[in-house]
DNA sequence: AGGTCAACCTGAGCGC
DNA sequence: TGCGCTCAGGTTGACC
């Protein structure tokens, strides 16, 4: 599911049940994720207070007193949902829904706060992974020593692409999707990218031109705070924290449209091809 | 060293 | 209705 807009996004969403909230209970119900949580986790986690959340590449960041953080990855299909405790309550400028009397399906881990609010994180690949980690050996841990630059920050620009692409023989669309490059770009938002700024996902990276790297860097962004702002695409498990869709799906250009008109070139049709084992979506017209 | 690919897991959709 | 096949917003480790 989850590429950097719809984890922001859900980051964003669970902050008035967690940021400056305690821990009442938490439960695990299974033993492992994609990796086993940590020994004594939920115990670890009970009481403790959430002092700061925030998102790094494509995982939520939630920072603990006591100098830890948890760490959260959604994997293709995790989903976190917020509950209220009491149906009468109201917190920040959301409703919130009763919690359901017995977890649902796949509900791996539930958190109970003193917002008070009920968090789940339901995923049924298994592919998302929760963990704890110090807080200040973030950077150096094995998840986040190789990650990249975030798009959307200031590091990101013209010339670090530049930069990075100069001696990459991949393809443009697997350098993009390099968590070591750019971090929290995924098979949409990439995409989507090099049809804004008509490159052909074929492209072999140190080829792309620094004319093209410019607009794809303006498109990276630009895509990227225009999902954010959309909640993010869903297509098949994403949705928002209490249950919303998000809509950037509905301005995809490429992305799932295989066969479909180009909505730029005259008779461009939208064509779907297999890289490093992926789909890529795009126009053979207007994408060179 | 860099790039590609299968594996991890469940569920939805499709053709027969 | 059901079976078998393909595909899915990610990451990793084994392999060329």
């Amino acid at each position: 599911m989850p590429e950097l807009p719809e984890v922001e996004t859900v980051m964003t969403g669970l902050k008035p049940a967690l940021e400056g909230h305690r821990f009442t209970h938490v439960e695990t119900r299974r033993k492992d994720l994609r990796i086993p949580f940590p020994k004594d986790f939920a115990k670890r986690l009970n009481g403790r207070k959430v002092l700061h959340l925030w998102r790094r590449a494509k995982y939520i960041m939630a920072d603990l007193d006591g100098g830890e953080t948890l760490v959260i990855h959604l994997g293709m299909s995790g989903r976190m949902t917020v509950f209220a405790k009491s149906q009468s309550r109201k917190l920040g400028q959301f409703h919130y829904d009763p919690a359901p009397d017995e977890p649902e399906k796949h509900d791996h881990v539930i958190f109970d706060t003193d917002a008070p609010a009920r968090v789940s994180f339901n995923d049924h690949r298994r592919f998302g992974l929760m963990t704890l980690i110090d807080t200040g050996k973030i950077e150096s841990h094995k998840l986040f020593k190789d990650v990249g630059v975030e798009p959307l920050s200031k590091g990101f620009d013209v010339a670090f692409l530049k930069d990075a692409l100069k001696d990459k023989k991949a393809p443009i669309k697997s350098a993009l999707l390099d968590q070591r490059l750019i971090a929290g770009l995924g098979n949409i938002y990439v995409c989507e990218a090099l049809w804004r700024a008509k490159i052909s996902p074929r492209r072999r990276a140190s080829r792309v031109k620094p004319d093209e790297i410019a607009l794809l860097a303006n498109a990276i962004k630009e895509v990227l705070l225009e999902a954010v702002e959309a909640g993010g695409s869903s297509l098949r498990d994403h949705k928002q924290v209490h249950g919303e869709l998000g809509y950037f799906q509905h301005r995809f250009a490429v992305y799932s449209r295989e066969k479909k008109l180009c909505q730029r070139a005259d008779d461009g049709i939208i064509k779907r091809i297999v890289q490093s084992g992926r789909s890529s979506f795009f126009c053979p017209i207007c994408q060179r």
